[in-house]
DNA sequence: GCTTCAAACAATAATCATTCTAATTTAAAA
DNA sequence: TTTTAAATTAGAATGATTATTGTTTGAAGC
């Protein structure tokens, strides 16, 4: 969990100003699961009462811009935010929806190393994200 | 490119029945790389006059659910048909916003055995996507 | 601490892909 | 040919997202 004074930190280092409203939208990222505009927005309603959804929004979209989050499409159509930005993979599961992160460097180097043996031509990949559909077993909370 | 009666062929097996929207609904996929909807819509609307938009998106959602074809959601959030519904990968352009099929038989061993030895607590994997970004290096040709 | 001003925010209208509704037509089985 | 569930159509409705415009504010410089 971050703080208010590294997030704030990371979103002047960005460039930024920093405001209420980034601030408290990077800790709604951050508490809630791949979240979409919509439950940002009625996260953080609750601390910021006046909240406009264009500016949540406009936020969103400074910080991908900037590459402190990641935009995630859905199978719905919905986008969805991702308050890590490093490399990473993502587990689906279609029935509940949810979406989780997966990280695993022995991966990436098996497919770097698969890749560099194996061009494609004409194409020059620049990132590899695998996305993993499948089923929960298990009851998972949020 | 598949015949007229190939086509009509798969739609019923599927137990849906042949239309002639449905045929030219299919024919546009073959030809098309990975439309939208409105992709669809205006090349079969020159061969089916007074076609609705809705009916493209019924046949595309009928089509899915039959899985003679696949809906793949993109960086725009606008969702792409693709025409191969048997299990492959997607080479990805930002830049020109062109996506390719991408089949590899070998990869997709290389990933099935490597989760078959380090499994994910909790989830059973029923399908993997690998998405390839990146950039072509020469022009493609549509 | 005060001024300044580009950047950020709020309110609201607009857009656009997609879905829904209700009435009509049609494929194909009997 | 008759029948009927399924498919199509036109158009309204939805809902996520974007655009517009006027107001507010963070923070740099005095």
């Amino acid at each position: 969990m971050k703080t208010v004074q590294e997030i704030a930190k990371n979103i002047q280092t960005a460039g930024l100003k920093v405001t209420p409203q980034r601030v408290a939208v990077v800790q709604a990222l951050d508490k809630l699961n791949h979240p979409g505009a919509e439950d940002i927005y009625k996260e953080v309603s609750h601390q910021i009462p006046g909240l406009s959804p264009a500016t949540v929004y406009n936020i969103l979209e400074a910080l991908v811009s900037k590459e402190l989050i990641k935009k995630v499409p859905t199978e719905t159509g919905i986008m969805k935010y991702d308050a890590v930005s490093e490399h990473h993979h993502h587990i689906y599961c279609k029935q509940s929806n949810r979406m989780d992160d997966y990280f695993d460097p022995e991966l990436d180097n098996l497919l770097q190393d698969y890749f560099q043996r194996k061009k494609i031509k004409g194409f020059e990949i620049r990132e590899m994200k695998l996305h993993l559909l499948g089923a929960y077993r298990n009851k998972k909370k949020e």
